[in-house]
DNA sequence: GATGAATGAGCTTTCATTCAT
DNA sequence: GATGAATGAAAGCTCATTCAT
């Protein structure tokens, strides 16, 4: 998955040299991504990031033309990332409360593999210039809409219970999921699969139409 | 409930000008709450927090020592609010089902009613300084354990279900609620009642033991 | 010795509230002397004059038109000092070496008596503003003069050393007097008594005309 | 002699760039030392040092990391420059007198050639932070304990007399020696030369065992 | 006689960004 | 490919001073 909105394209480069300049711009992606989840946007310099990396300030500004387009390209990863994952699992066979047990469960690895990524994409991405907070908002819909989906065709389906409100239903299981990136190593013994677990004796359970006895 | 840790204290004042100074400092931390909620404590300047009031900037410092001074006060009172609430219904009467519907219900009544504090506490609080920090992340955990106490409690009498992880049941719920705060105003129809109401359905539902046939 | 050029001239006040208001004036330019001594006159706050005397910032005001004003007061009253002194020695009888260690010993004496004072008129008065600076600034001329009539009288009269540039003499006695104001309390068993001795030694036996065999 | 402790340090440089990277910081300092020499360190703000040099306030900050660190390279610069100078003296040959006055004329040299320095050395270095002004105090500590050593010397081989304080002789010259700085200009005719000489006429006579007729 | 409230001006410092090299 | 030098803009904060009470 190339870097698309380096200031790079726009600029002759050999196949390797342009393989190396984005093995870099990535490196300094992740430094920001670690930088901006520890410290806010706001609150991080692009000092802070060019130290992480051994690197000088200025030099940051071969790879990126402002601090803002870093943090895009942050959220633009991790909205792609959740994104993947829950249109292999909603595209793929099976019934609505195992694919949503599925999605949770994917939802929250991102979380646990690069949570600094994860982070800045849902805490800072309101600090985007209004632009590029769009393009992601978009996205972050589109993931969404997915998860609802799925819902409403299984309420639709008599799967799931029909009193649900989807719309809120969406929204609630997504909070539950991403309040868990916080507690990766905070929590004893939070792990994707314990936490995957308990969420789906929660919500699953509760949204599960209940067989008539 | 007096704001006790404004710059004033040490100060010796009349019934009536202490009333009057505590009243103009509880503007400047609605000012406060709502710039810092806006755009981030670091992304919000003293001078918005002035500007929203029409007070000079540097007048501010007659209230507060420092816009951190602001962040906890904002805080405190964010905390103490939860806090409040949840005593009073923990010590009450009643099953355990029911006081976590109530309290439920009572976390997302100050998500509404006063956002910008509620925001600047789950968002803001951590960049204040450690000591402060402190200071309200141990009012925070006071706040879980009550949830966290009434769930082991409901455990314990069978009301609730064995298998439940009771402490990734506080915070899945907790983290559920309070992604509540970012739908009032942006989701149709988001309001404490319906919010609960599906809450209740999920979490609940989730929750309590199945009475055997 | 009354305080002449404060805000209070101008003031109707009985003879009783004029002698209490004196009595506070003078308590402040005390601890304004204080204040400004430790941390320079511009690295002073008048809000750190108001806390050594428990009194509010704004209360200064009350007593003196401006924080000039009380560090002009303060160099007054120690140039004042050193006047009075030098003038009852050159005025008395005795010969020139004999009040040389006459002024001597009484230079030393205000520096230990009241060295916030000293160190003041010594260091801050610099940041007088320039008319006030020139009112002390002509006084001090005049205690200069005193010292240097001395020195010129003794050399006429042959006393002291025919060879003597008595203006650089004035100036090294006063400069090596003035850097006693920092050794009490920090040289072990420095008093004005050990120390005019030694200055006595120093300076005199140098000064003074050697007979011939 | 490099200066050491610039922000630059730490930095990749070429020599050439190094070498030009202190030539300014050097102006900078020079510039510096000229303000806070007439201002005092609290009068003056690093606009004014911007302003002698024709430069961005912002930029001095490339320079030194703060305010505090400027005076403390001036400081260094001057102690250096007098221990430097005595030590060559103590050092090396003579009588106790002889290098006495060696190190009185010494002394004098950089307050007329550097007067600002001298006088940021003086009078300005008790603003500086805790730990950086126990820094200069004990290279201070060091030049006094030259001086004082040649005296004690002098002393033990009778060359001085019996009597003396060798401490308060050693505070009393360089009380002496550093009120100077203050004359040259000020003072017709005053020059290292001509108050060199006053300066033995008088302190060096004091000092002196007389020999017995 | 003293002070609570407020403010204008100014301060040091930080920071994202630029650009010649 | 990277950086040294510099800067414009703004930030948080301090402070002497004022004035109605």
């Amino acid at each position: 998955m190339p870097i698309s909105s380096l200031k790079l394209s726009g600029t002759r480069l050999s196949a390797g040299g342009r393989r190396r300049a984005e093995k870099r711009a990535g490196e300094v992606i992740d430094a920001a991504a670690a930088v901006f989840a520890a410290r806010g946007f706001h609150g991080a310099s692009t000092q802070d990031v060019a130290d992480r990396l051994g690197m000088r300030q200025a030099s940051l500004y071969y790879y990126f033309s402002s601090k803002e387009a870093m943090l895009e390209q942050i959220c633009l990863r991790s909205v792609g990332d959740f994104i993947g994952r829950a249109l292999a699992i909603a595209d793929g066979p099976g019934g609505a409360a195992e694919k949503l047990a599925a999605i949770i469960r994917n939802h929250l690895v991102p979380g646990e593999e690069r949570p600094a990524f994860v982070r800045c994409f849902l805490r800072e991405r309101r600090f985007l210039p209004p632009e590029s907070r769009r393009r992601i908002g978009r996205v972050a819909k589109r993931y969404e809409r997915i998860l609802q989906d799925v819902i409403e065709a299984g309420i639709a389906a008599g799967e799931l219970r029909r009193d649900l409100d989807p719309r809120l239903a969406t929204l609630a299981i997504l909070g539950m999921c991403n309040a868990a990136v916080d507690w990766y190593g905070k929590e004893p013994d939070a792990s994707v699969a314990r936490i995957s677990a308990a969420f789906a004796g929660l919500a699953l359970d509760g949204l599960v139409a209940r067989k008539e006895g």
